[in-house]
DNA sequence: AGTTAAACCTGGTTGC
DNA sequence: TGCAACCAGGTTTAAC
């Protein structure tokens, strides 16, 4: 399930053991969501530089470095440029970084072996992504970041400018959140919990909150955010951190799965409904229009 | 601009 | 036990 936390706590995990590492090989499974974009033979020999997070992607660095022995000048399939990978966990993805790799699995789908071991995509619905690209700001990269919303915990996003940006907004205020073209982070998990903390009704119109509300919203997906990263995001499934760990965040949700059951605040039962093809859950007595 | 559906995939759970 | 239907963390594209 991987939302924000889920993304950080997984690049928490390979970015230090990673950065400065030498790419040995790498290996394509089956095919994710799209094409890799460069030959694999032409990944060997980079070196790996400083992981960083945009909403649910990571971009991973590659620039080259000096090669080991040198290249027959012949060889037409290594031709080591800067760039880098721009991945994407999907719905069922999940990274591990293996100090000895073994033979990849059924779901194995992308291998990044270097000198500070193997990491490894898993991604059983294959609607991830791992995509070269040449530089963040170019394309496809830039194309695929380009509508994306602001980080949650930017500073920039005031309490007035998310407010302001809502008012721009006629769509139902869940959508407007899992679009995340307002604010990256919150997948159906942590668009209905930080709505349930900020008593808001999913079915809202954005551009109905108030000021004080929008301002309470914030805080709530912040709060929200922050606790499933402490809690190693939330595992319904498949998601692990690099190590194999799960989440536990799931244990502590409020509305999320908990459909027909009491409302932990006021005792009422947790409706489920659709919306935008997506189930949202939600308590219709503390989560008001 | 909106909402809605369909698409991409696999696998676990539920219900007859 | 078998099998069909439905459900699941996301995102893009097309259609009304």
């Amino acid at each position: 399930m991987p939302e924000l936390p889920e993304v950080e706590v997984t690049r928490r995990g390979i970015a230090a053991p990673l950065q400065g590492a030498r790419v040995l090989s790498a290996r394509l499974g089956k095919p994710l969501r799209w094409p890799l974009g460069c030959d694999v033979d032409s990944l060997r020999g980079q070196g790996v530089g400083a992981i960083i997070r945009r909403g649910k992607y990571l971009w991973l660095p590659l620039a080259p470095l000096e090669p080991l022995e040198p290249l027959a000048p012949s060889d037409p399939a290594v031709h080591a440029a800067s760039g880098g990978l721009l991945l994407h966990l999907g719905m069922s993805g999940s990274l591990a970084l293996l100090p000895l790799a073994p033979p990849p699995g059924l779901h194995d789908h992308f291998d990044l072996v270097t000198d500070r071991g193997t990491l490894r995509l898993h991604d059983p619905r294959r609607f991830g992504a791992v995509v070269w690209s040449d530089a963040l700001d170019q394309a496809p990269a830039a194309t695929l970041l380009a509508r994306l919303g602001a980080e949650p915990f930017d500073a920039l996003l005031t309490p007035e400018r998310f407010h302001a940006a809502l008012q721009g907004r006629r769509a139902p205020v869940k959508a407007v959140l899992l679009a995340g073209d307002v604010v990256v982070g919150a997948g159906n998990i942590y668009a209905c919990e930080a709505l349930f903390q900020a008593g808001i009704h999913p079915a809202l119109r954005a551009d109905r909150i108030s000021r004080p509300r929008a301002t309470r919203l914030l805080a709530a997906l912040r709060t929200t955010l922050a606790r499933a990263l402490e809690t190693g995001g939330s595992t319904l499934r498949d998601f692990t951190d690099v190590h194999g760990v799960a989440g536990s965040y799931q244990a502590q949700a409020a509305v999320y799965g908990r459909a027909g059951q009491a409302c932990v605040r006021c005792g009422g039962t947790v409706q489920r409904r659709v919306q935008a093809q997506r189930s949202t859950y939600f308590c219709a007595g503390c989560q008001r229009r």
